[in-house]
DNA sequence: GTCGAACCATACGTTAGCGTATTGACGAGG
DNA sequence: CCTCGTCAATACGCTAACGTATGGTTCGAC
């Protein structure tokens, strides 16, 4: 793949930050991954903040759905999605992506406020959801809270169960979130 | 404060890390921060790396009993216990630096061991609580992952809760955690 | 008061990364 | 086949940070 296009720049630009965070996403180094040299980066971006910009607002996208498209796909009870949103605790969305961006919200208004919009979108989601399963205002809120949490917790936190393996204690954790008393 | 201890820079350094992530904790600016150049450092210590690690070594120390000890402090109850590590989100433990040293531990093994040890350690501190307060094994199992996530989550989310204040919707989560049914 | 040890400032060479300017390669339409 | 537009390489100057070397200060012990 010898030319490289605005998109390829951003795909590698997001692989970066996942895996090294903002701060060592660098045009030159990412050139060199690329197999090219900074000539082709200033060709499709004016400087390395047009390109963060760019990296934010790829996401904003990518993630304002990704959660709740992954949900819907699971057939239309309450109690199925939320189940489904489990699951895509082991697989599904890329939470190193997520992680490396919420660390870079810590430093950025931008990022921060990118952010809020979409824990925002997610958070209402599952506030509706538990609603819908029955459970009160405040009690949905908590559960669509310790919902979130978990599916951070579990990137955050890789080894920390004991003696049980991870998508058991998931499976728990559904069972006490998602269902009524 | 004219002269600077070793000490002084590793607060300094941790006080950064939490703000900046570690990639931005940088001998020159550290200096500059306080008021002294890096003739002070060299001093102090061999080189970069040298400060990373007593950092790490530093932050170990200090976490590894902070949150046990606090709850060890409301007294004898596991369930008393457990509400005030459930309070302990909002105010308490310097959860920017713990969001930090995870950003860092993706990035580095060393990091990513005594993240993983303080954090068997806790976890196996929330599971005995949620035991002693009558759990069977894999719930109370879950229950520690759902708190602990929980305390990290309150960082992470700052602002996802709808229309309710934050005490409030923690309180819930107590509720739903530790409360036997 | 002086002396040595602890601590700090300054000057220096080096490297990595930014951004610019200029030139070069390559392909599709005329 | 030629040429214009798109993309990439190269060379350059600049800055921030690293680490070293060396000399200067400050402080407590005596």
């Amino acid at each position: 793949m010898p030319r490289k296009s605005r998109n390829d720049w951003l795909r590698a630009a997001l692989r970066r930050l996942a895996r090294d965070g903002v701060d060592r996403v660098l045009v030159e180094p990412l050139a060199k991954d690329m197999g090219v040299t900074k000539g082709s980066f200033y060709w499709h971006f004016r400087d390395r903040a047009d390109l963060l910009d760019a990296m934010l607002e790829r996401w904003a996208e990518i993630a304002t759905e990704a959660v709740i498209s992954q949900a819907e796909a699971a057939g239309s009870e309450p109690l199925a999605r939320l189940e489904r949103l489990v699951g895509l605790a082991t697989e599904g969305f890329d939470a190193e992506l997520e992680l490396a961006l919420r660390d870079w919200a810590r430093r950025d208004a931008a990022v921060a406020a990118a952010l809020e919009e979409v824990d925002g979108r997610r958070m209402a989601y599952l506030r509706q959801l538990l609603r819908v399963a029955g459970f009160e205002a405040v009690d949905a809120e908590a559960r669509a809270f310790l919902l979130y949490s978990a599916l951070l917790g579990d990137q955050l936190l890789p080894n920390a169960h004991g003696r049980f393996r991870r998508k058991r204690v998931l499976r728990e954790v559904f069972e006490i979130l998602a269902r009524p008393r």
